[in-house]
DNA sequence: TGATGAATGTGATATTGTCACGTCAAACAA
DNA sequence: TTGTTTGACGTGACAATATCACATTCATCA
């Protein structure tokens, strides 16, 4: 059964835990890993008239290092450590809002936590799904899905949308 | 255009700010209100195997009584008050656990808070909007959507899967 | 050189959520 | 009746998440 959805599901995390490789010919967009997605990261934020300092790329290199949603505070640990210096949460929030503004992360509702976005310069209304057992997330992409679900929230007479889609259940390695 | 999607809407409260009175002949399940609302969840909870305790009514009265999505602290306060004795949130959270648990509540991911449900006895995967402005949430059931998430997340190998689909926005009310 | 504004630091505090354990009352068995 | 069990709730502590006000640093530019 596996492949017959490979086309539709994009990794989320730098370091997935087994290689589900990215099938690139399903994908119209780039999928970034490492320094290419750092560089990806950097150069949308050039594109956004947004600088690219040394403590923005901790955090992002921080968050792309999770193989999980990670949460501020986790991040907030993982930079300090990186850095040899405490950084406070209130930093990382900071920056936090700003890449998700730039669409280079995203926040998981239903976990409180981010995920470094794998190609910023998509946009996609993603799909999360989060194993209740593991924390791992994986996020499909299906543009007829949340197109619906804008729609019948423009119908209900709601404007600038922004959906949350997000399904918690228990993933396939952990059944 | 008010009417158009008026039959997929379903008021979220007991005291809606404005009164869309719900449209019963588009609905084949129970709407409730005050009274009724009360009773039928207290039905709920005896069918369930789970009995209605003063305090767990007064957290459904709080709950319905709050036009818009209540943190359990909102609902400690209220129901505070309306006993005339503190009640500590750890209560409430273990009692809206139970609510959610039965369908009398719903939480609201996005908003780290709960809404009560005006139809416990049907299981939908209801979509919430929330206007980012004003906060009152409305919800509309819409199962087509909703199996399509489900079926996409079941596909990616997901089981047990709970979906939450919200949207955030601006509410006509507000435009 | 000094003013300006963006980025970050610092400390405090607010909000949300959980844990361990104690009390009380209803139900039930001896 | 009396003792035991069980579920509901109370209490205090605390953890995790999020925000606020204001200070400092630093590059840029007039």
């Amino acid at each position: 059964m596996p492949g017959a959805w490979r086309e539709a599901r994009c990794l989320l995390a730098a370091n997935p835990r087994k290689s589900y490789l990215p099938d690139m010919s399903a994908h119209s967009h780039q999928l970034h890993q490492g320094n290419a997605l750092r560089d990806a990261a950097a150069r949308r934020m050039a594109e956004r008239g947004e600088q690219w300092t040394d403590m923005r790329a901790s955090i992002f290199d921080a968050l792309a290092g999770f193989d999980r949603p990670a949460s501020a505070y986790d991040i907030a640990e993982a930079v300090s450590k990186a850095r040899g210096k405490r950084v406070a949460a209130n930093s990382v929030y900071r920056i936090l809002d700003l890449f998700v503004g730039t669409n280079l992360a995203r926040r998981v509702e239903s976990a409180n936590a981010y995920v470094a976005n794998q190609h910023p310069g998509c946009l996609h209304d993603c799909i999360f799904l989060i194993c209740d057992t593991c924390g791992q997330a994986t996020h499909i992409d299906d543009d007829k899905l949340s197109e619906g679900v804008r729609q019948a929230a423009e119908h209900a007479g709601f404007a600038e949308v922004r959906p949350v889609i997000e399904v918690r259940g228990r993933c396939e390695d952990c059944s």
